[in-house]
DNA sequence: TTTTGAGTTGTTCGA
DNA sequence: GTCGAACAACTCAAA
């Protein structure tokens, strides 16, 4: 059968619970589904990237259980020379999709619709991987909230008095078809290889929701849910989470996944946030900028433990405990005093998790010029940070097994003098 | 418009 | 070892 629609998958690549699939499916009786690997953004990439081969298997995934005649078709080039050629080739009234915030993508989209309504044919995009977006949680005068906390009761106090109902999509998959030149492009085709990638299961045990804000703090502890990968692709509807949160009294969790709609619509009032400071006068911070020091953090060779834990943690498995986080970031930025632009693109390339609105926010946050930012004065202290949350060395003996001998090198800076000096450098930048 | 209270995750110092 | 205050003001949100 002729398609009459396109749903096009980026990152919601699930069948049950889309939005966008859902209402393409409700509306047309032949809806062709497709996805796109846009070459803009893959050949940013490093060849054997776990995230590429992460989604390709994804595909072949749901392509198994979609069965014949109505397989997901594959593409790889730039969305709008795949949208024009699609469009000529095929009688499409509509294209779905689902909301994307960032501003890669919000340009894109722009350009897509520009070549779909220059032949009348409607794009229409609709809200699936957050609760609230956009506008919709807003201080009483339509602004948005720049602090987390007044805008997590407010976020609350909207989802109480509406109920977000699952879409079914999984009901009206009938409706798929293919295109008679079936496309499946391959992996190696586009230059990519197969990656080892260790991303595990993605069903969310049952205690951990009760017992996290117990153990989430604890790096040797398996205590966080380690879903990032799959609500940054979509494999999990953020409905079906949040409601899985909501079945534990203990709201920990739940907040976490408010934090991350935070950021999300920071990072659509403030596109600009993803190369500039929220707030300005941090720009005047002089930042050292050494790139031997910047490579010993990369590679966890800091000398101390647990900083390098957590940096080998990133470069062996493409995750790193966000306790630990915390702690690289802060001595990145302040105890070696480099620009947090660089820590975060670092992040971006390694983490199988990263989210650029939760990446950019968070680095902002640890360097003190992000929204509702920690204090430039509050600068961890590696080595308490052990005592505190690592105090058996479990997490350190995982990663950094030389801990106490020889080879294992010197500090690469003292605490106490990086402090100090830290201070000094953003008092001089904010005038104080 | 003005005022008031509050603000993710820490550290250090001195009693 | 433990506890509270100071860090340093500033901005935000809401009454």
């Amino acid at each position: 059968m002729n398609p009459k629609a396109i749903f096009w998958f980026r990152r919601d690549l699930r069948l049950n619970d889309n939005h966008g699939l859902f209402t393409a499916l409700a509306q047309h009786s032949s809806v062709l589904p497709i996805f796109i690997f846009d070459s803009e953004i893959l050949e940013k990439l490093p060849k054997n990237d776990a995230r590429v081969s992460f989604i390709y298997q994804r595909l072949k995934t749901l392509n198994k259980s979609l069965g014949a005649n109505r397989q997901i078709q594959t593409f790889h080039g730039t969305p709008k020379d795949i949208f024009t050629k699609l469009i000529t080739d095929h009688a499409i009234k509509a294209v779905y999709t689902n909301h994307d915030y960032e501003p890669y993508a919000t340009n894109r989209d722009l350009g897509i619709k520009n070549v779909l309504n220059q032949k009348k044919i409607e794009f229409k995009t609709l809200k699936d991987q957050v609760i609230f977006e956009k506008s919709e949680v807003t201080k009483d005068d339509g602004s948005p909230y720049k602090v987390y906390t007044p805008y997590s009761k407010k976020w609350l106090g909207h989802f109480n008095k509406n109920y977000i109902a699952p879409y079914p999509s999984e009901t009206l998959l009938e409706n798929l078809v293919e295109i008679k030149e079936q496309q499946w492009v391959s992996l190696e085709s586009m230059g990519f290889v197969e990656a080892d990638s260790k991303i595990a299961a993605y069903e969310i045990k049952a205690d951990l929701i009760d017992s996290y804000e117990e153990n989430r703090n604890t790096p040797s502890v398996a205590g966080t849910s380690r879903l990032g990968p799959y609500l940054r692709f979509g494999f999990l509807s953020i409905r079906s989470i949040v409601k899985n949160a909501l079945k534990s009294s203990n709201n920990t969790f739940l907040k976490e996944l408010i934090w991350r709609e935070f950021f999300m619509q920071i990072l659509w009032h403030f596109p600009q946030t993803v190369t500039q400071s929220f707030k300005p006068q941090y720009e005047a911070i002089k930042w050292r900028n050494n790139k031997e020091e910047f490579e010993r953090w990369c590679q966890g060779k800091t000398g101390y433990p647990l900083v390098d834990a957590g940096m080998r943690e990133l470069n062996q498995t493409g995750f790193m405990h966000n306790r630990v986080r915390m702690l690289v970031g802060s001595f990145l930025c302040k105890h070696l005093l480099i620009d947090w632009r660089w820590g975060e693109a670092y992040f971006a390339q390694k983490l199988h998790d990263f989210e650029l609105s939760s990446n950019v926010s968070n680095w902002q946050w640890v360097a003190g010029c992000g929204v509702d930012a920690a204090p430039y004065f509050r600068i961890f202290n590696p080595t308490t940070q052990i005592a505190k949350f690592d105090k058996d060395h479990d997490y350190i003996k995982k990663w950094v097994p030389e801990y106490q001998e020889l080879t294992y090198p010197k500090q690469m800076v003292d605490h106490k003098f990086a402090r100090e000096r830290c201070l000094e450098t953003y008092k001089a930048a904010l005038n104080r």
